[in-house]
RNA sequence: GGGGCUGUCGGCUAGCUUGGUCUAGGCUUGGAGACUCGGGCUCUCUAGACCCCGGUUCAAAUCCGGGCAGCCCCA
């Protein structure tokens, strides 16, 4: 096959939306399911899925968290309880409503998310104050009958995540396990997958359905627009009202609990496309692809093929031993220069070429994904080169797309220049606002772009509200959401 | 949400305007073999397709309707 048909045919700047999705297929990322909106998990992101797991998992059980598993399927009333979470997902959840052959007496919900079926089991489980906290977390499925474009990663009908739900005595101890675990989330997303984020509170009118308040990250996008990466709500006592988790204090009072949910989705992965990704494909940072380096041999007529071979299992096994994840391709029915596209297309962040130079000098040459660059070291020097150039790969991709959030971070002081700001470059709009749903609806019908955050700790303000000119009352980021 | 468009071997595609030459061509991949290997090398043999349902017609990959699935653009 051409070149031109087998890697990316059309370059990330000039058509975005395409590239992506040629970069998600031909990497080996996802397949398209043959029903709408639905998608395959290949092994390639299930395997950073896995990644995922692994760190999230680890983080959340030195804090005590441990996981389960609920039901995929609640029953109407139950996700009728409390109305504004009703009437949030209601549109987009899909019903069961038979059974074998016959007809449900009531229809069961395909979860698009399990606040209702796990509190309902909260409220059994929950007698005394020292039943708390409840911190639980679950990986699962979550399906969410989308109706308009559906996009491999950023929008499908059905998706992995994880939820954690959790039940505290104090408003004070729910307050501070969502802005744990958004801290949480801020990590892996900066120093794993190497998106930096904005952290903040939803508004009113973004919040979750149901939460008291929502907190968020939002990651930017090369095309200038937002990827929401996680959540992070304070429920408050919302749920426990209706689902009458109750608790006797110490004080021998009875009080409802406070509650928190939060998640993070395959979605992310989508956002590692996208943030990382070039004209040759996938670009994944080390700390989170499953493969950190490959070895290619490079055997010739004529030479000792052996000796490569060897020097290369050599290599291979002791890069593993000090726990780097190294695959060494010796397939023999592909040449080197094959070899190192389908890699790159894959993004493994490091190749390692053994050819009979390199055993001549007792050398290897190492290639990095994300410059191009090559360099030869001494072969004693592999492991510790490999190990630096990992550490200096992921930095430099986090610091790449960290210069473009801010240079993609405009302040504005009239609706003009965010007009302006948005349709040059998009991004985050730095905005003072008036606090009024009106200008928030107003603004986002004349220009798709919505308040993705309220700064945690309020900035200075610096103008009249961006919309309607009355009063500022804080400082907000706007942009246009995926 | 609105608009444009697409569906042919495993992948990329030619053919569709003007129905018959299509027993559907090419490239690539898969299988067998040879030859190679520092950027998708080359050769031989071999395998492999008109998305589904209906309509028009003597005749449909081609025209029409519906369905299913997908892409792109704008909001």
């Amino acid at each position: 096959m051409k070149m031109s048909e087998m890697g990316i045919t059309v370059k990330k700047s000039e058509n975005f939306s395409e590239w992506y999705t040629q970069v998600v297929l031909k990497s080996g990322l996802a397949d398209y399911a043959p029903i709408k909106g639905c998608m395959i998990f290949r092994e390639h992101s299930y395997a950073i899925w896995e990644k995922i797991q692994e760190i999230f998992n680890k983080k959340i059980k030195e804090k005590g968290h441990k996981n389960v598993y609920f039901p995929m399927f609640i029953p109407e009333s139950f996700l009728k309880k409390e109305a504004e979470h009703f009437e949030g997902f209601v549109p987009e959840v899909a019903w069961v409503t038979t059974g074998g052959n016959s007809k449900l007496e009531e229809r069961l919900a395909v979860r698009p998310t399990s606040e209702t079926i796990m509190y309902v089991t909260y409220a059994k489980w929950i007698r005394s104050w020292r039943d708390l906290p409840i911190k639980l977390n679950q990986w699962c499925n979550i399906v969410r009958w989308e109706t308009s474009a559906t996009r491999l990663f950023l929008r499908t009908r059905e998706f992995l995540w994880q939820e954690g739900h959790t039940a505290h005595a104090t408003e004070e101890e729910a307050d501070t396990e969502v802005m744990e675990i958004l801290n949480i989330y801020r990590d892996l997303m900066e120093n794993y997958l190497a998106i930096p984020v904005l952290a903040g509170k939803k508004t009113e009118k973004e919040k979750f359905a149901g939460a008291l308040y929502t907190t968020a990250l939002e990651a930017l996008m090369p095309d200038g627009k937002v990827l929401q990466m996680g959540t992070s709500h304070n429920l408050g006592q919302n749920f426990a009202k209706v689902f009458d988790i109750k608790f006797i204090g110490e004080d021998e009072e009875e009080h409802y609990v406070w509650q928190t949910s939060w998640g993070i989705s395959t979605r992310m992965i989508g956002g590692l496309v996208m943030v990382h990704g070039d004209d040759k494909g996938l670009v994944l940072p080390p700390k989170i692809t499953p493969v950190q380096a490959v070895i290619i041999p490079i055997p010739y007529k004529n030479v000792d093929t052996e000796s490569i071979m060897r020097k290369a299992n050599e290599i291979f096994e002791k890069l593993q031993k000090n726990g780097i994840s190294v695959v060494l391709d010796d397939r023999a029915e592909y040449t080197p220069g094959w070899k190192f596209n389908e890699w790159e297309l894959k993004g493994v962040p490091i190749r390692i070429e053994i050819g009979p130079r390199d055993v001549k000098e007792k050398q290897v040459t190492l290639a990095r994904r994300d410059t191009s660059e090559r360099l030869v070291v001494k072969e004693e020097k592999t492991v510790d080169t490999v190990t630096k150039l990992l550490e200096e790969i992921q930095n430099t991709l986090f610091n790449k797309a960290k210069k473009f959030l801010e240079d993609h971070t405009t302040t504005v002081k009239t609706f003009d220049e965010f007009k302006e700001a948005l349709k040059k470059k998009g991004g985050f709009i730095r905005a003072c606002w008036c606090s009024s749903p009106t200008c928030e609806e107003k603004i986002k019908e004349e220009t798709g772009a919505t308040i993705r955050l309220l700064p945690f700790e309020k900035e200075k303000l610096f103008s009249n509200c961006v919309c309607c000119g009355g009063e500022g009352k804080e400082v907000v980021y706007f942009g246009r959401a995926y």
